[in-house]
DNA sequence: ATCCTACGATGGACTTCGTCCAAGTCAAGA
DNA sequence: TCTTGACTTGGACGAAGTCCATCGTAGGAT
């Protein structure tokens, strides 16, 4: 992710400040912030962003496939920088953590053709659900 | 899913005509409906139910691990009856449409313990997404 | 069979999450 | 530096879901 901005401009963006600092929001720590809260944390730098901008830039960065969308058994759905490496999660059913981590074998391949009903399969989605270490 | 009613009975439901139309709902075809498709199907037998009895009731029967909830990116949440046998889901990216399906191996294993970061994994859950036939 | 009452249903207001749009702003090429 | 069209803004709007005061009724008690 270190090189986000390059990339976005390689791609043609115009590079605006508020676009700088979603892009600078999402590469910072690698946890799972909903859109509101990359909201929140751009406006610690940039107070007069808008709502509107953050999820704009948040959606064109899942179509580039810089970031992936994240479907949580909460309500937000919440954004996940670390996309360019193919990766899953695993949940605590206690106190909702997100981990990545990085399963072996290939789950498309483990859904024989008679059950895909037609469908073209993309992409593959695990989420492993147990307790961590302290909600045990 | 077929003796439903009798098993809510058994645990103490109190049995009234909304719960009931709900239940029946659910245990028609095997779809994965959102709560406004329960509504609009129990509405058609039961005009004057509201929306808020049916979220209440699949809430209900959720907790009760009678149905299980299809979490979906960025749409409303289904609620999918089939609870009891395990199995995955496949969700067209196009219309939302959601399938069950059974994939073959053993995605809990995939896991290496040095990814389990002392998690007690307890379950799984895989979502295929793709095109449906319809939307390709 | 009828009465009581606590549990459940109702519906409308409210909240949360997200999208849309018209008007204003500004990045970057000429 | 000028120009222009892509970007941003904020507020209205919409969809999904929750809350709550009040009313209704299932099912045990009498």
């Amino acid at each position: 992710m270190s090189d986000l901005l390059g990339r976005l401009r390689g791609r043609g963006w115009r590079m605006t400040s508020q676009r700088r600092v979603v892009a600078e929001v999402l590469d910072g720590d690698h946890v799972h912030l909903t859109a509101d809260e990359v909201h929140l944390r751009a406006a610690e730098r940039l107070p007069e962003i808008s709502r509107a901008t953050v999820y704009n830039t948040l959606g064109e960065l899942v179509v580039l496939g810089e970031v992936l969308e994240v479907s949580t058994v909460g309500r937000a759905k919440r954004y996940d920088p670390n996309a360019r490496r193919p990766h899953q999660h695993l949940v605590c059913s206690g106190c909702g953590t997100v981990r990545d981590v990085h399963p072996v074998g290939n789950a498309i391949g483990d859904l024989p053709e008679e059950e895909r009903f037609g469908f073209a399969v993309g992409s593959v989605e695990i989420t492993y659900r147990g307790l961590c270490p302290a909600c045990a």
